[in-house]
DNA sequence: GCCAACGTTGGC
DNA sequence: GCCAACGTTGGC
């Protein structure tokens, strides 16, 4: 079992859209960063632990606890043409981006980046190193245990 | 609105 | 294959 980050802009998708939706379940779409789609594709599990995190906002930081609810499978957005997320150049027949399903679990107060960065045990994540744009982030054991301890 | 960081694109 | 230009992300 592994543990991660994703961002998601709460104008799009907050973490009470996710927990508003049936199931408490959401079709992560829009991945267009390879590496991020490689942990999609090779990495990531049913049941792995997801912080939901709340980026691009007033007050961005760790907004709730999710899991992995599916595998993955290719991501319909970048086939729509309507869609902000197409990409002309994939190929139907072999799907360049893939997406996966998160089910939100619960909301928690809000997890700031200065408290992170204020945590010796979090200093580290991945998500505070300047200049980081990946959406999703691999969280070690230690920061997810203690991130969890915290937000009790 | 600013700007640092970084991924992608495209000319050569 | 190199690398400059460009676009995007995302905190502040």
């Amino acid at each position: 079992m592994n543990y991660w980050l994703m961002k998601s802009e709460p104008d799009e998708c907050s973490i009470d859209d996710a927990l508003a939706a049936a199931a408490s379940t959401v079709e992560w779409t829009g991945v267009r960063n390879y590496q991020a789609r490689n942990f999609m594709r090779d990495v990531m599990r049913p049941g792995d632990g997801v912080l939901f995190y709340h980026s691009s906002c007033p007050q961005p930081g760790i907004a709730g606890i999710a899991e992995i609810a599916s595998t993955p499978r290719p991501d319909p957005t970048q086939f729509d043409p309507q869609s902000p997320y197409h990409d002309p150049k994939s190929d139907p027949a072999s799907p360049r981006w893939l997406m996966l399903k998160v089910r939100a679990l619960r909301r928690t107060p809000l997890l700031g980046l200065a408290e992170m960065r204020a945590d010796p045990v979090l200093t580290d994540m991945i998500v505070l190193r300047r200049g980081n744009r990946l959406s999703i982030t691999p969280v070690t054991g230690a920061q997810w245990r203690r991130i969890l301890e915290r937000l009790a």
